[in-house]
DNA sequence: TATGAATGAGTCTTCATTCAT
DNA sequence: CATGAATGAAGACTCATTCAT
């Protein structure tokens, strides 16, 4: 029945989910999963390709999230913002860009921790490098374009400081998730990193 | 013979941390270890007592170096220094501290770079988030006795916080391995670092 | 329902004739049959009872033509043929011969193929070898019985020739399945064979 | 010790020789020969590479000879015969050839076995396929040479026929192994072998 | 000390077949 | 008749470690 294979599916990717937590990509095997399932091991193949495939599964919610943040950053909206910050020194921008990821630990705190620390063997252990450098080109980006219209901005020594940031982001978001901080927990953290990111910035940018 | 056996030692450790760096612990295979020194895989187990065990040894003198830092923060030196921030807002504790931590890259880079991607599946899997928490823990005790002697002084929202600026020094020096910078890099981004700690860190505290 | 039904059972066959002629007996898994059918797996056990069972049932037709050409050799036309042979040295016989097997292949050149080369792991796997001892017990048969009528006929100096001979006429056959011959070809190719036969076995015959 | 290892090194290969004969390529497992050979199955991973190694280890003396022998027929003597050939129409040619594959049968009966009938699934599957083409190509390069020698010669009516008279050296070949002919049988069936080419090929060469 | 040999548990994956519906 | 789900046995191969010498 229908029904109830999408049930099992579930069941599988679930079990999974846990002892990938638990135990990373590696370490685990697929005897692991099936117990934690109450299904045949071999059964798993029939809902899914294998080991990696069952991995992805899982955490393909979210990275079908994160590349569509990527992409957003070309949109209308974002170039409106851009003017207001150029124009105004608005935190707008800054601020809704860490509420989006902040709502996507909030929806994906276990596949964050999974692509994050438990992927290593996988297909995907090099996911977050790779997203990184690509977020990293973004705001390069956007300061050059933000130069051209202020050219007498200040500016960092080192490209490699906005890749630092960009990895700090992440890391930010790492460390909410792996101490499993309350969202009461979360905002406050939030307004410290947001502060601090803001004050440093606007610093360097007037001299 | 006592020279000849130390010279084996070495070169086994030298043929592992190549591996490990290259694959990581758990794909690394003792054959590939054996290989890359040029003895039998059974000759390892003469020097020693296993997979973990090698491992443990080549990281060791990080480890030590760090365990080492930790422990100063303890010592007279440290206290001078601290009463000279607290009074003169000098950043001079801050710079030396990077300092320190920039010599590690120096002397130990490899080895961090094991142990901060590569220990997964070892027995030290865990070692740079114990060491991190240690270090925030420091830090929380320093800002309390700063917060005694300067009982106006401006707070962070979440103590939270302070974990996440211990972890920022750690990926910001891992960073700083990943990519491989010349010393002149580093030199130029550690500016970047210090300066955005700096200001960040006096607005908190003056409000 | 019975059409329905029977039009199922021949998808089905349809289907694993295919993809055993591609892979074999062996790789072949029932999955590939069911999806070339475009039917559930388990639904081909109520067709057939297994896969060895599904391999009889395509190759059957042409094993019921071939044991009934083995028989034919008992009947009333063949004697009279042999009569010509033995008085004139007509080749009408090897002619006719041949012209059934090659009959044989332009009816059933995939079950030839399959038999030969794709039955290894079935049940059949060993069926050309008999049929090719069975003939050549016929073809000695033959040439004992040629020998009473004319007993000045030179020999073959040992009876495993006529079983060479036998199986040749089968690797003759099976390199024009091999190479896909057009009608054509198969025409030159069988003139070339007969002519060669022939002129062969009158001189040994006639010493 | 050297002695030793060689020793269980070729008690693998013997037993993994009789697995094979006997089962064939794919219905063999690693484990029948462990057990064949009174080794750990992963022992076996000690000395070949895996299955397929395996295999081609025990064919590749026959593997190396049958090769040597396509080379030889660009030597000197070769041309030397043919020359021959060409002006007495000796058999000098066509017998040394034959009795070189029946040495080859003497010397590598198991492992032709193999290659010719136990090699589906392995990488030598088509090994004598390729092999064949390969010593038609060279039989039809012959012919042409000779036919530039004696433009009136009669000619085949389809290259296709040297086609088929390779194979049916090799199915011959292959008889003898399947059926085990003594020396003795195999003289006398190779008498009657060479003849009827012989006569057959000079029949058509001479119209 | 050093080695090659051996082991045994463990890995993922495949597949013909059966079962419940 | 048809199906998706489930099974269980088997398969090749890996690898850290131990053993005998």
């Amino acid at each position: 029945m229908q029904t109830k294979k999408e049930h099992v599916r579930e069941q599988i990717a679930a079990a999974a989910k846990e002892v990938f937590l638990r135990k990373g990509f590696m370490k685990t095997a697929m005897h692991d999963i099936a117990k934690g399932a109450g299904v045949g091991v071999s059964n798993i193949y029939n809902y899914f390709e294998g080991k990696d495939d069952l991995f992805r599964y899982i955490v393909t919610p979210l990275i079908v999230e994160m590349e569509s943040m990527v992409r957003e950053h070309h949109n209308v909206r974002y170039h409106e913002q851009f003017q207001r910050y150029a124009c105004d020194g608005s935190d707008e921008m800054m601020m809704e860009h860490i509420q989006k990821y902040i709502k996507l630990i909030g929806n994906h705190q276990d596949e964050l921790k999974l692509i994050m620390y438990k992927a290593q063997g996988s297909s995907l252990e090099n996911f977050i490098d790779d997203y990184t450098d690509e977020c990293t080109r973004q705001v390069v980006a956007f300061m050059e374009e933000y130069k051209k219209q202020h050219p007498q901005t200040g500016m960092v020594r080192t490209q490699f400081t906005y890749h630092i940031h960009t990895v700090w982001m992440f890391s930010f978001m790492s460390e909410i998730i792996k101490h499993r901080l309350t969202p009461a927990e979360i905002e406050k953290t939030v307004e410290d990193y947001v502060q601090f990111e803001f004050i440093g910035w606007r610093n360097i940018m007037n001299h």
